[in-house]
DNA sequence: CACCTTGTTCGTTGTTTGGCGAACAACGAA
DNA sequence: TTCGTTGTTCGCCAAACAACGAACAAGGTG
């Protein structure tokens, strides 16, 4: 595949984004990318097998709220900051509680 | 049982949290508690049978976002106002999203 | 007491999830 | 071209989830 699949703004649903934030792992690596950084695969410790990662980022992909480039053979991922147009604040008060101090 | 358990708020997690919230059923209830009402049981129009109403009001209340009220044989169920302590703006930012004119 | 109403629990069913390793595809480098 | 690296996809599995009806418990009411 060239460059994954990014779904449209109108095709993203609330409770798709909350079910992808509810899972720890998925939930650090939002956390990682809090601060609008953009981040390969290789920089994530989350404890789990190269498949399964792959699994959560299409799961947070296809939930809008990341944005996966690749480079060739290597991928990065990053925020999608459009995300917020469609669910304003969301994310934000996540980070909040995820951020510097809590867990 | 004579009132059922409640969480201690040490006790929530973030993740937990969000995937009570990220059930559409559930959503609906929470969205319908928004302005700080009591309601029962028999007031939520959610096409669901009781039985599995009666597990979806289990969840909620076990991620420490609702509260249950035993009253006779009636149940009554409103929104933890101490959830905001622990998870401060979480609930306001999901129900701004969920509010009047969106969905 | 018998009966009705209201929820909970139990047992079942089918789906989804999260995890893994193995195999595959794609690219870059030697 | 042949490797090595990097992700994705493909089974596969166990656990969790969501749904239902039936059976049960607990209060009211007649």
């Amino acid at each position: 595949m060239r460059q994954p699949h990014h779904p449209a703004l109108e095709d993203l649903t609330l409770a798709r984004a909350l079910k992808a934030l509810s899972d720890p792992v998925r939930l650090r690596i939002v956390t990682t990318l809090a601060d609008g950084s953009e981040r390969g695969w290789g920089e994530f410790e989350v404890g789990v097998s190269k498949s399964t990662l792959s699994q959560h980022m299409k799961t947070l992909r296809e939930a809008g709220l990341t944005k996966t480039r690749m480079e060739g053979t290597r991928c990065y991922v990053s925020l999608r900051e459009d995300f917020d147009t469609k669910f304003p604040g969301l994310v934000p008060a996540v980070l909040a509680l995820t951020g510097p101090g809590r867990r």
